[in-house]
DNA sequence: ATGTGTTCCTGTCCGC
DNA sequence: TGCGGACAGGAACACA
């Protein structure tokens, strides 16, 4: 028996989307049955009587803009949904064949449940609780003020070399900075960044404005390509899980330069050494050999 | 307007 | 094994 299924672990843009995706067959179209919320908070107060307002709704359509989820209700109004930092969704009882009350006993940090009348049942748990969930009226989703100042979709054609070009020029901040900026470009995370600089040959450090212009455009398919290859990966492991037991691997053989510091760079013929150093907080990595 | 540092919270891993 | 500290996918916020 394989009562559940459960995803993932690094909720950048193409976790997000994988998570969009896993959900997509068993919530779209289906009406909620039963919404339970265990606490009052996450990263913020939740909305105001949030479990009988999803309760009896119909999921309309799943989206997804930057690292958001934005669920269309019958009722027009629109779920939004952030992952944080260690959000996780958890899908129980959507096997063929499985019984409805087929669901793993409740965990630590469960905060949300929602029972689909198709017998689905949709866990988010968040054990830092950097996660959020809101309710608005589905016309005035743009207006959010999470989603209002969000820059373009770094898989979209607003997003494009012309763009970034301008939206970077004169900038004194660390390209890593800027690219992480959620105004200048919506849903690029610390890891895509630092693979998006390895795979440019951009050192992480340099000031945006300072950078010349033909590399800095060199950036724009490399984000898509970045992303597109990690949706991939997802979306291979979704198919995977309908086939086997066990917890999810998640694009992570894939990474050149996150969180292998002190190993030998993969560009062949380099022989740096992968480094690590904090900007805004935060680490980058890179290699000194050929990111200049 | 820009740029940087701090903060929210819990879990895990590593060195002593 | 226990304990303390560093660090972790995000991003709002306060401040220079």
């Amino acid at each position: 028996m394989r009562p559940s299924v459960r995803w993932g672990k690094m909720p950048e843009l193409p976790e997000v989307e994988t998570v969009r995706r896993g959900l997509e067959p068993v919530m779209t179209g289906q009406i909620i049955r039963l919404a339970q919320v265990n606490r009052p908070d996450l990263r913020f107060p939740l909305p105001d009587r949030m479990a009988e307002r999803l309760t009896g709704a119909r999921v309309e359509q799943l989206r997804r803009r930057s690292k958001y989820i934005l669920a269309d209700l019958s009722t027009g109004e629109t779920l939004l949904i952030h992952l944080g930092m260690s959000g996780r969704m958890l899908v129980s009882g959507a096997q063929l064949g499985a019984f409805h009350h087929d669901h793993p006993a409740p965990q630590k940090h469960d905060h949300v449940v929602i029972d689909m009348e198709g017998g689905a049942r949709v866990t988010f748990n968040d054990a830092r609780r950097f996660g959020a969930m809101d309710l608005m009226p589905t016309a005035a989703t743009d207006a959010h003020p999470l989603l209002a100042s969000l820059g373009p979709e770094p898989m979209g054609n607003t997003f494009d070399e012309d763009y970034l070009f301008n939206r970077l020029k004169g900038r004194a901040t660390p390209i890593k900075a800027a690219l992480l900026d959620q105004r200048v470009v919506a849903g690029l995370g610390n890891i895509y960044v630092c693979e998006v600089l390895y795979r440019a040959g951009i050192d992480p450090r340099l000031l945006a404005g300072q950078i010349e212009e033909a590399r800095l455009r060199q950036i724009v398919p490399l984000v898509r390509e970045v992303l597109a290859e990690a949706i991939a990966a997802g979306g291979s492991s979704l198919r995977d899980y309908r086939q086997a037991d066990g917890e999810l691997g998640y694009f992570q053989h894939a990474f050149r330069v996150y969180d292998r510091e002190g190993q030998p760079c993969a560009t062949p013929g380099c022989a740096g050494t992968i480094a690590r150093v904090v900007q805004s907080g935060r680490s980058s990595y890179f290699c000194p050999g050929c990111q200049r």
